[in-house]
DNA sequence: ACCTGAACACCGTTCAAGT
DNA sequence: ACCTGAACACCGTTCAAGT
C-alpha cells in the first residue's frame, strides 16, 4: 500500500482515512479532525480539498457506490447467459457488500448526506447503479423470469425489496424468531423468489 | 396543549421539544442543548432525566414507534373483515407516516440509535409493531391473498418491500424516470400487489 | 497551490452547588 | 428530587500567515 501523501494525493488520503475511521469507530466517530489527524495533516488542511464535512461524506459515499457498482458488475457479468442467475448473484453481492462495509453502507443510505443532488459524481454513480439494476431486470423480463411491468418500476421494486430487508436487519428490526432460523442472505433470496414466481 | 413544565413533566417536554426540532431542523440540527433551551431549562437539566443523548434519541424513536403503531392499528381495524384491504391500508398508513414525519422516521430507522437493544421500551414497541404485521400477513394467508410461507418470514418480506422503497425514495435513490410518472404510494402498492398475485 | 495555528461558536458530559 | 453554572474535551469552520 503506497501511501505517499505528505506532499502527494491528500484528497484521496482523506477519503481513505474516512473509510477506515468509519470501519473502526462507526458513523458517530467520524469527524473531520480525526480524518485529518489520521492522514497526518492539520485539522484545517482538509478545507483545501473539501468545502465542508458534507463534501467529504459525499466523496466517501461516492467511493462506496463505485465499489458497490464494481461488485455488482462482476457478479452480473459472470453469468451473462443466465438472467435469473444474474439477478440472484447480484442480490447476493448487494447483501454481501452491505454486511462487509456496514458503516459505509449506512453513510450511503441513511440520510447522513443531506443534499445528495449537489454532488454530481455521487448522482452519476448512483444513477449508473440504478441503470445496472434496470438492465438485469429487463433481461429477466425477456427471459420470463420477472413479470412484464415497466422495467424501471420493476427495478425499484426489486431493489427496494432487497434494500428494505437488509436495512431492517441492520437496524435490529428483524425479529429473532426469523433470524434464529435464517441468515439475511436466505431471507432476501426467499423474498426475491416470491417476485420471480408469478 | 397544556405545557406545564418548569415544575412539571420535563421528561416528556424534552421528548416533545426533540420532535419539534427534528421536524424543523432535521436530524443534523438535533442537539441536547437546543432541546433543553426549547424546553426552557438549562443545558444540563436533561441529564436529570436521560443519562445521555442516545437515551433521548431512544425516547423520541420509541414515541415515533408508538405513533406508527397506533396509525397502523387504526388502519387495520377499520377493515377487520377484509384481510387484503387491511394489508393495503396498512401499507398506505406506513408510507403516510414516513412522509408526514420524515425526520422522526429517519431517526427511527437510520442507524442513529446505536444500541437499540439497551432500551427496553423501544424493543417492546418495535416488536409489538412487528407482531401486528405478522397478524395481517397471517390473515392474508388464510384468505389466500398471500402465499403460504412461514408468517414471520413473509412479514419480513412484506415489511421489507415497503420499507425499502420508502427508504430509497427518501434518499433520492429512486430514478426520476419513475418518480415523474408515479407517486411513492403508487410504487409501493404496485410492488405489494406483485407479492399478492402469485 | 497547499498547509498551519490561533480563534470562534457550538456541542456532549461532568460536577459542585443551589433550591 | 430537580435544576443551574462553570468547566472540560471535542467539534466544524474561518482566516491570517507561512512555505
Amino acid at each position: 500500500m503506497p501511501k505517499k501523501y505528505h506532499h502527494g494525493d491528500l484528497k484521496n488520503a482523506l477519503i481513505q482515512a474516512g473509510v477506515e475511521i468509519l470501519a473502526k469507530e462507526g458513523v458517530g466517530g467520524l469527524s473531520l479532525r480525526k480524518v485529518a489527524q489520521r492522514a497526518g495533516v492539520s485539522h484545517s488542511a482538509p478545507y483545501a480539498h473539501f468545502p465542508d464535512k458534507q463534501s467529504l461524506i459525499a466523496a466517501i459515499s461516492t467511493e462506496g457506490f463505485n465499489q458497490l457498482y464494481a461488485e455488482l458488475e462482476a457478479a452480473i457479468s459472470s453469468h451473462s447467459k443466465n438472467p435469473k442467475k444474474q439477478l440472484i448473484e447480484g442480490v447476493q453481492a448487494y447483501v454481501h457488500f452491505a454486511m462487509e462495509n456496514l458503516d459505509t453502507f449506512k453513510i450511503m443510505f441513511s440520510g447522513v448526506l443531506e443534499k445528495e443532488k449537489d454532488y454530481s459524481s455521487f448522482v452519476d454513480i448512483s444513477s449508473k447503479t440504478f441503470k445496472l439494476v434496470v438492465e438485469v431486470v429487463q433481461a429477466c423480463q425477456n427471459a420470463g423470469v420477472l413479470p412484464a411491468a415497466p422495467a424501471d418500476l420493476m427495478a425499484v421494486s426489486v431493489w427496494g425489496q432487497v434494500h428494505g430487508i437488509v436495512s431492517l436487519a441492520l437496524e435490529g428490526q428483524v425479529s429473532h424468531t426469523v433470524l434464529d432460523k435464517h441468515s439475511i442472505q436466505d431471507i432476501v433470496l426467499v423474498s426475491i423468489e416470491q417476485l420471480i414466481n408469478s
